[in-house]
DNA sequence: AAGCTATATTCCTTGCTTGGAATATAGTTC
DNA sequence: GAACTATATTCCAAGCAAGGAATATAGCTT
């Protein structure tokens, strides 16, 4: 991948703050809008964005798409040495720390889930909860 | 400093190039020219946008307006480490180690000066050669 | 199958970015 | 001061990206 098009993937606050939060592991659409507070289609668009150019991957999960960050060893040396260098850069902007903050708020309330059946009421905003398990 | 701002100022090839060669040294506009083999135009805007925003300074010298990052001191930690990623990246891409090696012939045709009001026929193309003495 | 939920896509508008041609500016040299 | 050099700016056109409204799709539930 050309170091260029991994900038322009980090160039949107928006899409910032997706990677950032995607830096502590997989999440599911629905919780990224709540933790964002933005609408659906716009979220939904710039996953989308990342995901044609190899930043994310998207699996399906019943109603739910679990976004997450390419396998380590499937990283090239730029995205890699780039994800860290915002994981670093982000814990000091506000911003991401109030994401990441949201999130687990969000997690404490859901508690982890393997399977995708079940219905809970737990207030997040949809009926699936927020801790996704790692394959 | 926003960190998307940074982000902002990379992901454009052309100034990935303009910083890369920086990162080894100061420079003036003629030879960013001479090793991109890109129009004025377009290297003189490229500058001022990373000018307005913070990434690289300014100085007139005679007719020529020298280039540079940031000292080190005035960098924000998002710059530091961002500028410290992108060297290490743009060293495992061609594009980028072709200008460096290109700067480097630039540099044993010229030598190094100090004053301005010299002319030389170094086959430049300007006539003041590549090597800027820090202050 | 019908209705529901989560997510994606399409269409459209708006604004930003890029690049080039032409021109302007600042400083130098003669 | 006239000519010249290096660089910046303006004006314009084209392309791209972002956001929203509406709609489509995929999978679940009953």
């Amino acid at each position: 991948m050309q170091l260029v098009q991994i900038y322009q993937c980090l160039c949107d606050e928006t899409r910032l703050r997706l990677l950032n939060l995607l830096l502590r592991g997989p999440l599911c659409v629905c919780h990224f809008q709540t933790v964002l507070s933005e609408p659906q289609v716009k979220i939904s668009k710039h996953l989308g964005y990342l995901r044609t150019r190899g930043l994310v991957t998207a699996t399906r999960r019943g109603n739910w798409m679990i976004y997450d960050l390419p396998a380590a060893a499937a990283r090239s040396p730029e995205l890699a040495a780039n994800l860290a260098c915002l994981q670093d850069c982000a814990a000091e902007q506000s911003i991401f720390r109030r994401d990441l903050a949201r999130l687990t708020k969000l997690d404490l309330a859901c508690g982890p889930v393997a399977g995708v059946s079940a219905k809970n009421d737990d207030g997040c905003g949809c009926d699936q909860p927020a801790k996704i398990l790692k394959k």
